[in-house]
DNA sequence: ATCGGTATCGATAACGTTTTCGAATCGGCG
DNA sequence: CGCCGATTCGAAAACGTTATCGATACCGAT
């Protein structure tokens, strides 16, 4: 029920009977300011209720202690790692601000690019950034990539074993007897989707088993990408017997196809997909999938642009391992 | 690998051989420059990757097109608003920035005040809050509440009838012939909170049977707050048959201080929760819950915040409604 | 030529904070 | 009593942007 203006700097300055200039020292905890001044300034302070501007701070100072995390959308796989980021952040005296681009369907490339340049040297001391295809890295701020995008760079990366995952994936559907095995592949411009491919290949490869390539089509990580080449696959005359995913997403995709096109999951069509987010035990039947360690990669993430921030030394690449979780979306091949 | 400084709106003007004031009026697509000098500068500021720098911006202006979700902390229940809120805000021509506390654990009370007060009027154009516990609105600043604190408030308001889910609750257990029902209440600061309790005893009493004072506990919400409470009722001689959780979250702790003392959900307890937040049916039983419509409660909320900014005149109470949803966790009483 | 009216543009003052640096005060000591 | 160093404070400039408003240029009509 109060209704007031937001109280400034100049407010507090002007009741407490001392200037700016000193209110702002006692905020930051600045040398050269009476003690009783001190005590005085902070009772005002908190009797008025004021809170400095992020504004105004980030723009004169350069320094917010506050850390951003990019996401191109809140999707299963960007929030958990989210909540791990989130859970790490705590005591670590920065606060944490989640910047989706909201782009949600068309997704205009380089959306990283143009949110940091809005965001950095003006509101966060850092950034950790969610599957980046754009690099670039102004001097004096830091981010850290969470499964950049292909191609070289830099920048400090956390990803997790996605060439080790697709060659557990693909030798488990071998070993169930797949052979006419399709590979609905990520966004091309991802590094994590291409190594799965990779992985995919080397593992049938490693078995003698030839990739049939109308098997393998690009589905771009999304239910409503997917759908299209799932299709494609099921409707060929001679489909695959199983069909690893690029990730979940991507195998749930699959499986309402199968389901609209009147084939049983998985006991016409194994499926097998990649990430282990919540979703993946929710959906009927429960999928089969490679789990990496989304949380703990959010907060691995966190934890190291701290220390880069910091200017700890330490190592600048982490690669978590990945696992296969069974469940009850692929079954062994008649 | 572009190794640069960020690109200010004086070094635009600068290489298109304009005055700041003209890039702004460009930037802005305000009236009153050439067609040939806006092309110009579009050029510049698209060659240079130009931002503008979000502080300084609503420093001067008051306006950021930025909307944001407060947060304390990414549990399930505020992760699932915040999907929604972000589908909503696709296309509103606003972008979303989720603020967390950071405070995990201790959650001084207030955080919502404070981190409105840092970014109202400097960095955000309105604010959904979730779960506030202290409401306070500057003038020429909209929020709308989610779930809110108790206590008269005219904020605008997005909420479930958490009065009608609490009776659906209790009525289910009654008609599993259960009558010993305890119930471990939420966070007594929350309306919904009391609420369901409230719909307990109604429930309750309209069934004819006598609430036992000692099998009502405050177990706050949160997994960690819920585990003495359930422990506690369970210690009891005569311990209750069934329980209804004031969440999710406190129901699921219930079911594991369960386990530990060695009883069977839903052989030995039967329990009930509310919110079912996608963690629900991950658990061992699944747990039967009362649905409340988390992402379309979000989605609501940001829909009625950018219609207040508009200045659309419409009801500005949203109440949506709840349901039973049966999974695991309950039983007939033998 | 002169004039009035439109376009087009740029100086400049804010916005709320931090930081530098000089001014003022005070106590102690010679 | 005069001087000096230490302490405490405030004036003012900067940060990058937007908004106001006056200046200039140009046009056609008298």
């Amino acid at each position: 029920m109060v209704f007031q203006q937001r109280v400034k700097m100049s407010d507090v300055a002007r009741t407490a009977g001392v200037s700016v200039a000193t209110v702002s020292k006692v905020v930051n905890g600045r040398y050269g300011v009476a003690r009783a001044t001190v005590e005085r300034v902070q009772q005002v302070i908190h009797d008025l209720g004021y809170e400095a501007s992020l504004g105004a701070q980030s723009l004169r100072s350069h320094r917010t202690n506050v850390l951003g995390i990019l996401l191109a959308e809140f999707e299963p796989f960007s929030t958990e790692l989210l909540k791990g980021a989130s859970q790490e952040v705590a005591g670590s005296g920065y606060q944490l601000l989640a910047y989706s681009s909201g782009d949600g369907e068309g997704a205009a490339v380089g959306w990283e690019r143009r949110s940091l340049a809005r965001l950095s040297g003006t509101l966060i001391d850092g950034a950790v950034i969610v599957t980046p295809t754009v690099v670039e890295t102004e001097n004096n701020f830091h981010v850290v990539a969470v499964d950049p995008h292909t191609g070289p760079s830099h920048l400090p990366t956390v990803d997790s074993d996605n060439f080790a995952g697709a060659v557990l994936a693909t030798n488990y559907l071998l070993s169930l007897g797949h052979t006419r095995i399709g590979h609905i592949s990520g966004r091309t411009d991802l590094m994590s989707a291409q190594l799965r491919e990779a992985g995919f290949r080397s593992a049938m490869a490693e078995a003698g088993v030839p990739v049939d390539e109308r098997l393998v089509r690009p589905g771009g990580f999304r239910i409503e990408t997917a759908a299209g080449p799932a299709a494609e696959l099921l409707g060929l005359a001679d489909r695959p017997t199983a069909i690893f995913a690029g990730n979940d997403l991507s195998a749930i995709s699959t499986m309402a196809v199968a389901r609209d096109m009147g084939l049983c999951v998985p006991d016409d069509l194994s499926v097998i997909g990649f990430d282990n987010v919540p979703e993946s035990a929710l959906v009927n039947p429960p999928l089969t999938t490679i789990m990496q360690p989304l949380q703990r990669m959010g907060a691995e993430a966190l934890r190291l642009l701290v220390d880069l921030i910091a200017g700890v030394e330490r190592d600048t690449h982490i690669r978590l391992p990945t696992e296969l979780v069974i469940r009850s979306s692929c079954r062994p091949h008649r």
